[in-house]
DNA sequence: AAGAATAGATCTACTG
DNA sequence: CTCAGTAGATCTATTC
């Protein structure tokens, strides 16, 4: 998929240099990724492709760990921080984060944490020094309130101007093609919650309508 | 209802001096909430009573309202962090939290971004100075993944000896009553997500379970 | 009236 | 196998 890219607290930096051989493995992995949608099935919508955070995330963790990436689990004394990170390697970690927004500093406070402890937690090898978040443009159509890259962007941006966090931070963006068709994966699933799909390569019109919020354009998907 | 306090950052000093009316006014409210239950529709506990988040909501935000207390926009500049604060008065803020466990931060996030702003944000009549965030305990059955009181309490611990904010925040926990029966709403709705409910006032028998992993007892309600 | 966005509700999946 | 707990999924309600 194509990906844009916000990098915070001198992420930039690290991952032109330090962290280099750790994004190149992610960006290839997001590069191989192709678009998964699903039918969605709320109200006034129901059957309109969506964005598929199921399929998407359980793609992303497929090839990550084929580069040898693992889900780091929290150390003892984060607990209440939760079970685990969605990735890490090295000294790198990584969150692919397609639920509901404010997931996105439920992540960052416990990786900001991390961070400060300079704990090694398995499987890094070293004290954390940077996250990566991946995350949907909000052109994508969606379920509600689900977390999005622009919005994500603008909080990231307030945030750290506040200057109250220092860990390094690639946020990362799955962008609609700007190429119309779209080729992606369409999944369906036996039940609203269930990870088992029957997928499909098929081809999607993009449209574009009017911009947003934070001046990105929503993107109708059709199926052709 | 019963209720425990942990403060943060001072807001103990803050609600015993300057807070003190608005504190009042809250724990006046809490204190007269009756414990709002409904059923569980989950698989496994079906009707089985647990906490319920709609009905708790809609009676503090009543109650709280016929003290001052009125929903408080989130200013332009802030944006990106939401809409609205449950309820702010004078220099307080305030939000009652039972949904899925990030929003804690959310929540914290951008009081602390408004805090540092030291902007004045309707219907505020000053720059806020402190936050209440109104939970539940984890004794209570509960919907997955919703907030309680113990998790949060020690998810603040934490973050606040970090030393990256600065906001005083006062941290409640709404209680499970120590002495059975509890008297409780018992709430009724036509769906899972409907706000209008049926609500009759019934007592529950409690028995305390194993501890769990904050150290607060689970208790088990059980309709007579 | 329809659309967009956040807030809140609250389930299933999965893991220890 | 059941229970507890987090993660993730994803809806409806509500407001603008």
């Amino acid at each position: 998929m194509q990906i844009e890219i916000r990098d915070f607290n001198g992420s930039a930096e690290y991952f032109g240099t330090t962290g280099h051989q750790r994004w190149a493995e992610i960006a290839d992995v997001l590069d191989n990724l192709t678009p998964q949608l699903q039918a969605s099935d709320q109200a006034g919508k129901i059957g309109r492709p969506i964005f598929d955070p199921k399929g998407t995330n359980a793609r992303l963790t497929v090839a990550a760990d084929a580069a040898g990436w693992r889900k780091a689990p929290v150390p003892g004394d984060l607990r209440p921080f939760g079970k685990d990170w969605d990735a890490g390697k090295g000294a790198v970690l990584a969150e692919w984060q397609f639920s509901n927004y404010p997931f996105l500093w439920n992540n960052i406070i416990r990786s900001e944490a991390i961070f400060q402890s300079k704990a090694v937690v398995a499987p890094l090898t070293a004290p954390a020094e940077a996250l990566i978040i991946v995350t949907k443009s909000g052109s994508f159509p969606a379920s509600n309130s689900t977390l999005y890259f622009e919005q994500a962007n603008a909080q990231i941006d307030t945030v750290t101007t506040l200057g109250v966090f220092e860990i390094p931070i690639r946020l990362v963006g799955l962008m609609v093609p700007k190429t119309s068709p779209m080729e992606a994966a369409w999944n369906v699933y036996a039940g609203r919650y269930a990870r088992e799909a029957q997928t499909t390569i098929r081809q999607f019109d993009i449209t574009w309508m009017k911009s947003t919020q934070y001046g990105n354009q929503a993107a109708a998907i059709h199926p052709r």
